[in-house]
Order: C-alpha cells, then sequence, then structure tokens
DNA sequence: TAGCCTGTCCAAAGCGGTTTGAAATTGATT
DNA sequence: AATCAATTTCAAACCGCTTTGGACAGGCTA
C-alpha cells in the first residue's frame, strides 16, 4: 500500500493524502481524519527511502567506530553510549547506522557517508590527541558530535565530554586527604584524549600538594581485566608500593582487584582504589553501597545528550558549535580508606 | 556531482555512465575507461538514496536488540557480534541499522522496518523461548536470520548459534573426570534460550553418571560480575560446597573468582572453574595461557557467519532456511584441577 | 457586479538514480 | 551494394514520496 494507492481509494489526489498525514495546515480537519483513518485501516507506511530521496535528508546518524586495526578492542562503552543515544534518535524517527571500521580506511568512510548522503551527521568516537578526523569532517561541512574532545584542535567545534580532568583530581585528592603519598594511576593507552586529561588531574593534584609523580606509579595500557592486574602486580612489587590506585575502568579495576586480593590484601583497608565507573549496565558497581569509590558518569546518558545535541545541529545549520562539559559524581564505596600503619613483615 | 552531471561533462547519457560505473556489458571498454576516470577524478558518489528507491533494496540490515524493559541490560556480547556483522556487511556494500527497542515495542518495530522498506532483513538477538517474533517475521514474509535458537519453534527457520548443550556436557564431563562431584552451575537467565541449553547440556552430563542435580547449586541471573559473586558465596557456604562451577560468562566468572579468593581458596587447586569464553575483545581470557579452562566460541566470528547468511538469504528469497551450530572448544586454563584431598578444619 | 482574499484541493515537476525498449552505428555476410 | 546481426548508445519511464505553482469555489469588500 502506497500513497498512490492510497489517494486513489479515497479519491483523492497523492498531494493531499501526503500534506493530510504530515500535518500540512492547508488541508479541512474532516479530510484530514478522513485520510489518518484510512491509512491506518490500510495501515499504510510511507516508504522510507522515497522520503529520503524526496526530502534530501537521510533521517540517519552515523556513528563510527575505530577499531584501531593493531589491536582489535571493541570499547565496551561503545555499547551504552549507543543505547543512550538510540533512545534519542527512536523519540525523533532517525535511525542509527553503525560503521565499524578499520582506522586507517576511516577518511574514506567519512567522506562517502556524506557524499553518498547516507546519514545527515556523525557521532565521532574514541578522539585523540590532534585528531584529524575534525578537520576532515570541518572541511566537507559535515554535521558532527564528538564524545569526548580532541586536545590540540583549536578552531571549536561540537563536544560532549564528562570533565575527566577535574574528576581525577578530585578523585586524587581524596586518596591525598586519607594521607596516601603513594598513589598509583593505571591509565588507558596515552593517545587516546580521555586518558590523557585524566592523567592531567591526577598529576595537578599531587603537584598541588608537592608531590613528585613516580613514573614507576603510572601505566598506560588497554583497559582489560589481564592488564589492570598486571599492572598492578608490576607495582606492587615496588620497593616502595603503592597504598593506593587510580584505575580509568571499571575492567581495569576487576584486575586490579585480583593483583590485590591475590597478595591477601584487603581492598578498602590494606589498599585504597578509586575506579572511574561508566555505569555500564552489565558491570554495575553494587547495588546499594557502592563496591568501588568511584568517579561516576553514565556514559548512556552521554550517548543521549550527545545525540540530542547533534540532532539540534542538523536542524539549525547555522548556529554556533555546541560543547556540554558533564561533571562525574565522586561517589564512596567500600575501596577506599586512611593509609594503613606500617605493617612489620 | 550526481549522475546527470557526469554524464554531461563526458557527452554520453546518464543511461550509458549508469552502465559503465556499473558494470554492465552493453558499454565498450574504452567508455567505461573514460567514464571511471572522471567518476575518480570528479570524484563522482552515486547518491545512497537514490539507489534505494530506484532499486527497491534498502541495502541495509537491521539489528533490533530488546532490551528487557524491566532491567535494562546491554547485553555486552552484542558488541563483538556486531563488530564481526559489521566486517561482512562493509565488504558487501551493506549498511547497519542499529535499534535498541524495549521489547514490549519490539512488534511495531519489526513491522515498521518492512513495511517501510528501510532493511532488508533482519537478525534477530537474544531468543528465547517460544519466541513470538519468528512467527511474525514469517508471517510479514522479513528475511531474518537469529543469533542462537528459540526453543519451542517447530516451524524451519534460519539460525546461527553455537552448541551449548554439547559445550556445557562436555565441560561438565571434564570436570567429572576430575572427580568432582558438587558441580554448580551459574547460569544466565533462563528464559533466554542459551541458557537453558547449557543447563540442560549439564544436567544431562551429571545424569549420565547417575549423579542428582542439586537445585542449591544452580543459579540463573544476569550475567554481571555481581550476580557472579553472590551467587558463587551463596553456593560457597552450603553445608556441601561445591568443588567446581560452571559459569556462564567471562563476567560472571570474574565475580565467581572473587568469591572464591575472598574466602583464601585458590582457583584452579581448590576450587574448579571452568567459564564460557565469547572471545570478547576487551576481556581477553589471558594472552598466552588461559587463565579459565573454557568453552570458547568466538562471537565475533559468529557475527560475520550470521551476517553472511543473511545476505545469501537475501539473494535467494526462495531457497530453504539454513542453519548452523558452531562447535565450541573446550580449552584447558589454569582454573582447573582435580578434587583437593578433604581438609580438615 | 467586479475584484480580492481564503480555504481546499490538485497536476506536475522534482529528488537522483536504474532499467526498458528503441535507435544509431558498426562489421560481417551475401 | 544491400541485408542482417551485433554492438553501442540514448530517450524516457519509473521508484514513491514531497513540494511548487496554480485552479477552483465560496465569502467579502468596494
Amino acid at each position: 500500500m502506497n500513497l498512490k494507492e492510497l489517494a486513489q481509494k479515497l479519491g483523492l489526489s497523492p498531494t493531499t493524502v501526503s500534506r493530510a498525514l504530515n500535518g500540512y495546515p492547508e488541508v479541512s480537519e474532516s479530510t484530514r481524519a478522513r485520510v489518518t483513518a484510512a491509512a491506518k485501516r490500510h495501515n499504510y507506511r510511507p516508504n522510507t527511502r522515497a522520503i529520503r530521496l524526496a526530502t534530501g535528508r537521510a533521517m540517519a546518524i552515523g556513528h563510527v567506530i575505530p577499531t584501531a586495526s593493531r589491536h582489535e578492542i571493541m570499547n565496551p562503552v561503545f555499547a551504552d553510549f549507543i543505547a543512550g543515544a538510540g533512545e534519542t534518535y527512536a523519540r525523533n524517527g532517525y535511525d542509527l547506522i553503525l560503521s565499524i571500521v578499520p582506522d586507517d580506511d576511516e577518511d574514506r568512510i567519512y567522506r562517502d557517508l556524506h557524499a553518498r548522503g547516507t546519514v545527515d551527521g556523525i557521532i565521532v568516537h574514541g578522539p585523540r590527541l590532534n585528531d584529524p578526523r575534525l578537520r576532515l569532517l570541518d572541511d566537507i561541512g559535515f554535521p558532527y558530535v564528538v564524545h569526548g574532545r580532541a586536545t590540540g584542535t583549536v578552531t571549536p567545534y561540537s563536544w560532549l565530554d564528562v570533565n575527566n580532568r577535574r574528576a581525577f583530581r578530585r578523585a586524587t585528592e581524596f586518596l591525598l586527604d586519607f594521607g596516601h603519598r603513594r598513589i598509583a594511576l593505571i591509565n588507558g593507552l596515552e593517545f587516546m584524549d580521555f586518558a590523557i586529561r585524566r592523567r592531567t588531574g591526577y598529576l595537578e593534584a599531587l603537584a598541588a600538594r608537592g608531590i613528585a609523580a613516580d613514573p614507576d606509579l603510572m601505566s598506560s595500557e588497554e583497559m582489560t581485566e589481564l592488564r589492570g592486574y598486571r599492572a598492578a602486580c608490576a607495582m606492587l612489587r615496588h620497593d616502595a608500593p603503592p597504598t593506593a590506585f587510580l584505575a580509568s575502568s571499571m575492567i581495569s579495576g576487576l584486575g586490579l582487584r585480583r593483583a590485590i586480593e591475590e597478595r591477601g590484601l584487603r581492598l578498602g583497608t590494606d589498599i585504597s582504589v578509586i575506579i572511574h565507573d561508566d555505569a555500564l549496565s552489565y558491570l554495575p558497581n553494587g547495588d546499594d553501597v557502592p563496591i568501588y569509590t568511584a568517579t561516576r558518569s553514565s556514559v548512556r546518558e552521554a550517548g543521549r545528550q550527545a545525540a540530542e545535541m547533534l540532532l539540534d545541529i542538523i536542524a539549525h545549520p547555522a548556529s554556533a558549535p555546541q560543547q556540554r562539559l558533564l561533571e562525574a559524581e565522586l561517589i564512596i564505596g567500600q575501596s577506599t580508606g586512611p593509609v594503613p600503619a606500617p605493617r612489620r613483615s
């Protein structure tokens, strides 16, 4: 059942039927009622492909997920971010198109997506230092919103980010206030922007108290359980081991905990740990009382908001770039406490 | 730059240009060369929306991910499955459209996707017992492939699944061979088909050795770290605690390990554990030597193959439903061993 | 009564490709 | 030289919608 057939059945022109269904004013309320009734009865659904061609809009948003070709990691936060964004799209009649792309091919994909009119805009995932993609997208005039930021880019662009620097600064200060002086950082890979900012916040907090950062206590790895475990093991073997850890993700945090408990140390008593909690649905941080003290920020909510920003930018192309900085909460769990009295061994 | 303009520049008709670019034989090789050269020079990209309308094909596949409205879990295996499927789509010029849908609304979404011609086919995720979606999709004549199976559905349909029953049967037998008699199962939610099959395999193995299953040693929960931990704690407090565990996912397995080590027990020595390992990229099971003994099957590879099946079904609509059963490997890690001699406490 | 809005409706022209059916060209055959 | 088939090219229809630019009827004003 297409528009023409429906119009014929009603004895109306396609024009009128189209307008009736799309809420245009130049149609009498009585015929509008007739049309909507008939449309429902024959369960007419306008063909997406035709609408898209006729209107020149794709009614779709592209999410381009780079899979760094070397290590094929599919960042687990994407799933929740996309779930959040998907809610916004669904409400607004947009589709979500997902491209998983080896990152040496991204240029071509972006150009294609734009030139072929497959999507109306893009969410940029996983921004790096001086990320060249933003320049490219600006050049071809493609609306986009970055999830995160790209340190080094000077021209204004639209982004939505968590205040990673402040979150990690606060977390570090919190540990310092407990008397910790040897605080380790188990970070993500530091060509990723978020990891750079977290390190900065951590270093700022240390510097503000006049504490020199120890390179031995800073690791920068993929955020898997195993890497977290390994990094923590190495640090705990140190002559002057850390009394507290900062971990960049829940998953690293699980590995970290394993390393700690394996040594017979108790989390929150012998060793303090703060993680960053993206509030992933399948990795809840306890039910009522959080297990980990954490800097928390829902990546799902970030997805919702980033999608809203992008739709707004698409609707108002002339407007200036938008930015939104979400603050992470510092939530207190059972994984932090004062520095224990030195044990005699 | 569109087809008409390109044709004009070349002094050819749009027809010829279109055919030249699409490899039709009724075009001389010399003009084809001219056309392709010009297309590249002006970097002409045919408009997706126009192609879709003209050909009547969406060149897109829908992945409908149900978020059971009660518990908003975004299953982490989706990310890797989709990454695998995405590779196949990219190779074949298809887009991947992702809809995250509260599961009371799925009917409408499927009907819409079909009637509006947004996608050419569907991958059905997370099949349940007697899943009503398959019936619906058959009724409206929508090509689809199920990731998993739907016990209770009698009419043939296309699916790709891991042999969950055999995998868990083998895993259980492996533990039995080590002398374990109290073997616990930490399963996923048992309205999910895969969970039912895993339990079946487990029960079969026990029954074959004449061992009665103990309901206290079987839990059925969301597969999060915390649930795994809780379930394991409860079982370890049992009067006759299990000496071995089977866990339905790596994440449950992490919680399980925590419960074990928290009690001062050693994994693989005091307590044996086998998990199911979906080979998720961000949850590797060790590098060289696997940490967990596991039934392993790459969900990413499953995504690749399911996508291939679906594209094939779309290309040959008349063909019979296809099925593919992947066998899981049983890989031996460090988490299993013989039953320890009873300790005196 | 003519002229002018206003409110409804419609024919037709897009959107940018593909595809059908026919025309023009070429080469081989008689 | 004429005929025919094969090769190459093209004009036009089509996909199913939106949107432009009227047309038409009825009520008002001048």
